[in-house]
DNA sequence: GTCATTGCAAACGCTTTGCATCTGT
DNA sequence: ACAGATGCAAAGCGTTTGCAATGAC
């Protein structure tokens, strides 16, 4: 089903727009449990199946929290990190031109094409 | 058992014994398996509860895996990232003073301590 | 002897999957 | 009509926990 289409259906179109009401990460169950409140049930494996599909296509950011739940989050657009609190879960964005570049020029310099990274930073926040 | 005050026994002194001679971040399944294989079985709860200890106390770095596994690793050991070929499998360890500077720095300014971070660069190598 | 630790197996929570049904085009 | 999406329930996986047996001091 996944790179390039998606949308066609009722259940896909609820999964994206409730993703995109929320700013903060969600996890799918969660998402899947606001769904169904708000009327427009979805079945959770349809949920998992959505958010699986569209973070594929980076259509969507996905993290991990501290117990290992998958979190996600409607992309804001452009690549970037996150800086993520293992304690509360508080996520920051974070740009580096400099780190793109850095694991492009380091990649090519051996032999690599097709460049792509995951970077994510874990620390704990003042809020403690 | 938590807090400081560890290591009366034989399981959990093989359990940091063999983390601190594994330089990567290690999954308890796998470091249960390496246990198991070099002679001195310890029971899989048992490194599940020794690392967990540890962790608390600030003795190991936790983090997740893209898949939710939570991979261990002894404090203070040498740290580099990986370049990953999509194609082969094929990886090549990279080490970026650089990088390892600018995640300090950017977590530091917005008020997190007590920083790590996780990189993994992917890409096509050239032997296809 | 006392209290913490171990091991096993059962329980858990999140996620994925098999399969029959339903939908969109 | 057909390919793909859905829903349910069952299976998977890593991890945690209850509890009796074991070990440390």
């Amino acid at each position: 089903m996944s790179t390039q289409s998606r949308r066609p259906t009722r259940q896909q179109l609820a999964v994206t727009t409730e993703l995109q009401a929320t700013a903060d990460f969600t996890s799918a169950q969660e998402l899947h449990a606001r769904l169904r409140a708000g009327g427009s049930a979805v079945g959770l494996a349809t949920v998992y199946r959505t958010l699986t599909s569209l973070a594929a296509d980076g259509e969507v950011d996905v993290l991990r929290t501290g117990d290992g739940e998958a979190v996600y989050r409607a992309c804001s657009s452009g690549h970037h990190h996150h800086l993520v609190c293992r304690d509360c879960g508080r996520t920051v964005e974070i740009a580096g031109p400099a780190v793109e570049k850095w694991t492009e020029r380091v990649a090519r310099e051996h032999g690599f094409t097709d460049v792509a990274h995951t970077l994510e930073i874990f620390g704990s926040c003042d809020a403690h």
